[in-house]
DNA sequence: CTGAAAGCGCTTACAG
DNA sequence: CTGAAAGCGCTTACAG
């Protein structure tokens, strides 16, 4: 292989091959047709020059950067590295490569890392766990950049989005505290701000409503362990003691079992049952075995990619609601109620 | 603002501005001037439209794309999507934006991400916890791209890298346990084809060695949650067993630790020491609450991005081997030397 | 199948 | 300070 200090061109491997430039380029871009013999000469120039196509300039011409701008609230949630890991797999699988960017859930951060995604030409985004503004959302409608909001809902017709359903995990949770006999049962919230965290508490205590109970206390958690285990704290200050909590999610719900196990010395599930939402790796550990609703990050990936890609190659494509339902999983933090058909760990 | 449904560029800013082209691109590239009526009118113009320049065209011609790969082995790991918000907070500030990819720490798997990254043009890589082949650094150095490796050192001349001062943390590990009167001290490695776990581990057997100790046992973990819960289960299955462990990194400790209460109902710290390294969030959850030595994520990411980022200024910036001090952080998992002195929590 | 020509949207000397 | 011109490294009709 020949040294090359200095960046080479197709119009370099042209020469080195005796042909012309767009014939090198015609070998670079599938679909073109260029006789077997031309094809082995210029691939095997381009091989001694080290040559590789600038995407920069393909991009340029072709108006397609097939980069993905991906934007995460944050990485705090074990959640959403799991997640990206496999939106990266997903995308890449694809020949897509993402560009991140990291931006807490306020407009006045989220809208400026929008920009420049837009600046990069982006042909897609993907908003994990972040909202968009009404005045951004328009904006890229009208360039025709689609975006799908990943975990997190937003009403609005124009607006893709691919997350748990919500509202029937919420039901799922109480109905399997209602059903191993629990008469106290808490909610500790997701962020009430978001639809994710509304909708969770909605099913939960629409479903307690409809067997004629009430929730023992509905707190907003804010997705925060601080404010969780605050809460924890506060819902155990009383005469009347919750005997099951339901959490918004596991992140919060890790905070919650260390405050009632460390410094309320509470036997869980003995003295209270505790169910999270994701179902995140660390659900799975034995520190933890949390009984947890899951939210299949595969098939939400999955569905966010394809739902994407498609988007991307028709902008005609329906900006559907995407919800996936989230699955009970039965672990030692909540008791079991007799009966209940086994599910696998 | 007018609705554009179709890209607008400069010269669309320009007529409506009454100007020429490049004007417009003066009034958006810093450091043109431009009289002041003038830019204004620009501005005005260009807010009309919603125009942002194209970076695509811009880095073409610059040479410059003012994006850093970012190539990352895995983030199970909490560590990593630690230092990865941060790197990322760090490239924006100074106006750099990422690409990244994850790759399993093989070079079949990283040489192609490169590669990628190559075609892409990007001004210089991170590449965090996964090591470069000699081809592909040699390739590197040629093209004129500069990387420099994260959280991972390696051998050679000519590459940069930032981790932590892991020989001189694994002699304060065990420099630590002996002074708590330990006597039958393990190790669970980190992966001992790492310089990471190579490092930290004969930092520990050094000191030992030179207080006249023996390692109870050194057996390599290879930073997997499973490896290092089997090799806990090992060594306490013969007849004479640890009084303390030193794990090779957090992650692993975890496993370690859970593996010594839940299954071998050990008591941390009273029968077993325990040691972790990093110093990641979780380690100072209540439920794990790990002594372990502090890797300064923020450090090494300042350090990181500096040395990067003059090394794309001036390629003939040093290629540093940057080690970073670690801090001994005492919490409940390890038993504490009489007066040891106080560190913060 | 292949070459000559035009052009993607910018930046940057070069004149004025 | 500003415009006309050239050019970054490609792709894509258009002829042949």
């Amino acid at each position: 292989m020949t040294k090359s200090s200095t960046k080479v061109t197709a119009l370099d491997v042209a020469k080195r091959a005796g042909v012309s430039q767009p014939t090198v380029s015609r070998v670079f871009s599938r679909g073109s047709m260029v006789r077997k013999s031309v094809r082995e000469k210029v691939e095997a120039a381009a091989r001694d020059l080290g040559y590789m196509p600038n995407t920069l300039a393909r991009s340029l011409i072709t108006g397609k950067s097939r980069t993905i701008g991906v934007v995460v609230a944050y990485l705090n949630n074990p959640f959403y590295p799991e997640a990206l890991e496999k939106l990266s797999a997903s995308l890449n699988a694809k020949n897509y490569h993402i560009s991140i960017f990291f931006a807490a859930n306020l407009d006045d951060e989220v809208d400026p890392v929008i920009e420049k995604l837009l600046a990069q030409q982006v042909d897609g985004m993907i908003l994990a766990s972040v909202s968009i503004s009404n005045k951004l959302s328009q904006r890229l409608n009208e360039v025709g950049i689609p975006f799908v909001l990943f975990n997190r809902g937003q009403l609005g017709d124009n607006i893709a989005s691919v997350t748990a359903a919500n509202y029937s995990g919420g039901r799922k949770a109480a109905e399997f505290l209602v059903a191993a006999g629990h008469s106290r049962i808490a909610h500790i919230s997701g962020w009430q701000k978001s639809l994710n965290g509304q909708q969770r508490q909605a099913g939960f205590t629409d479903y307690l409503n409809q067997q004629g109970m009430e929730a023992f206390a509905c707190i907003d958690g804010e997705f925060s362990r601080e404010k969780a285990a605050q809460v924890t704290r506060d819902l155990f200050a009383g005469d009347k003691k919750p005997d099951a909590i339901f959490v918004g999610n596991d992140h919060m719900a890790f905070a919650v079992l260390e405050t009632l196990k460390t410094e309320l010395r509470l036997n869980v599930p003995n003295d209270v049952s505790l169910i999270g939402y994701d179902d995140v790796q660390m659900a799975s550990w034995k520190t933890f075995d949390l009984t947890t609703l899951r939210q299949p990050a595969n098939r939400m990936v999955e569905a966010t990619t394809s739902m994407l890609l498609n988007m991307i190659e028709d902008p005609a494509t329906l900006r559907q609601k995407i919800e996936i339902e989230s699955e009970l999983i039965v672990r030692g933090s909540a008791r079991i109620p007799d009966n209940w058909p086994k599910s696998e760990k």
